[in-house]
DNA sequence: GATACTATTATGTCTGCACATAATAGCGCC
DNA sequence: GGCGCTATTATGTGCAGACATAATAGTATC
């Protein structure tokens, strides 16, 4: 009887679910679902926009409106601050800055951010610890240009917190993968060399120039989780 | 000059940027903006509306809308069926079912999925292949309540394709992780024992029954990449 | 038959208005 | 001061109508 946007995307879900409309088929123009519905075209339209948007359903101006022939999963993954990350798990996070140095960064880095093949860039090294236990090691090479002067002190506030508190809304991609543990990361991480580690690499960029580019070794165990 | 929803979000977005609006600041009504910008409240609210599902506002009614305190990244992945993700990398794709049986799942897996502590399930393991090269083992738990009479040959349809294609648009949670390879992973991806691999799991639900647990080993070097 | 123009059509967006809803702020009362 | 009711207010949603836009389908032309 209340016939809201969500009401009605709940019926098309369910129509689309019950295969009254199959997979790749056309489904009826907003104004004749208005007219079904009776509500207003703009009503349907927000549904189908939703539902297009989660890519259930596929939209062309002219063409009309189909199920999607071969659904694409969509995920949303959140991805916190490390400190909020810890907390969230109840325990207390601490981190040490291992390293600060400027040096040119490796080729695959530079081309990944895109800057130019002799800036040089601030390397830094940052141990995050959970109830005192490495829980993430960040490898990160950090544009200088974005800094302001004076720098902010990384010893004091992690490198991952500043720039999301400082140079936030950026965009950026993001990348899961497993890796064996270097040498270097063993060390760090207290674990065996090869031991099988999540990785995650992230390069940012700001309206202009790249910002960052971080690689981050989690702690066995760990897992990215997502609610769909 | 042309004032459309897109304008006003790039606009919101560019005061969050150069700390017009602080993190964590009150923005001004929408009826302001409206007022500000010469449009209608409607299209000011859905610019805010996009920027508050990306994370960068917080809303509430009647308290206002602010720029959020410690934005979180919210990335969305894309989860293609295998075939189309093999596709993509312009390989050819094939699978071969290895195993399938109907048997008790492991508590672990009951919990998760939250079915009856004695419901047998079926059993099925698919090794999925990119030019004849080893791309993703499939662990698959399947609740067969969900499948018709007579039940697809997974031999010819993998369960992964059948799945999608039939049981679409259903809710579940998904986790990554780093893992070593267990002995039966090693030699049907063909790498050592104690690789480091990426592994997905996956559980997904109907609108009423649990249909399926899926954990997914794939090839080393493989990235779950994401655009921002 | 091939090509270029035009009419049609479904979605995309905007406006101006209205009412619903949730949550705060203020008031009165004890 | 502390409690509870009420008024206010910002967002959430809805409607009817309008024009914009993109893409198809059809028509005219060569």
């Amino acid at each position: 009887m209340p016939n809201g946007w969500e009401d009605i995307r709940a019926e098309v879900l369910r129509r689309i679910r019950v295969r009254d409309w199959p997979l790749g088929a056309m489904i009826p123009t907003e104004a004749a679902l208005a007219a079904e519905f009776g509500c207003a075209r703009a009503t349907v339209n927000r549904a189908l926009r939703e539902l297009a948007a989660a890519g259930v359903l596929e939209r062309r101006r002219k063409a009309g409106t189909r199920v999607a022939a071969l659904p694409v999963r969509r995920a949303t993954l959140e991805i916190p601050v490390i400190r909020q990350e810890v907390a969230a798990r109840g325990q207390t996070y601490g981190f040490r800055l291992l390293e600060q140095t400027t040096a040119l960064p490796p080729v695959p880095v530079a081309s990944r951010l895109g800057v130019a093949a002799g800036l040089r860039m601030i390397y830094l090294e940052t141990l995050h610890l959970a109830d005192g236990q490495p829980f993430v090691f960040e490898a990160r090479w950090l544009n200088p240009a974005v800094l302001p002067q004076p720098a902010p002190d990384f010893a004091m506030i992690s490198a991952n917190e500043w720039l999301v508190a400082n140079l936030s809304y950026a965009t950026g991609d993001i990348a899961f993968f497993a890796c064996p543990a270097s040498n270097r990361e063993a060390a760090v991480m207290g674990v065996a060399p090869g031991s099988a580690l999540l990785i995650t690499e992230r390069s940012t960029w700001g309206p202009q120039d790249p910002i960052t580019f971080v690689r981050l070794t989690h702690a066995p165990g760990y897992r990215v989780q997502t609610v769909v």
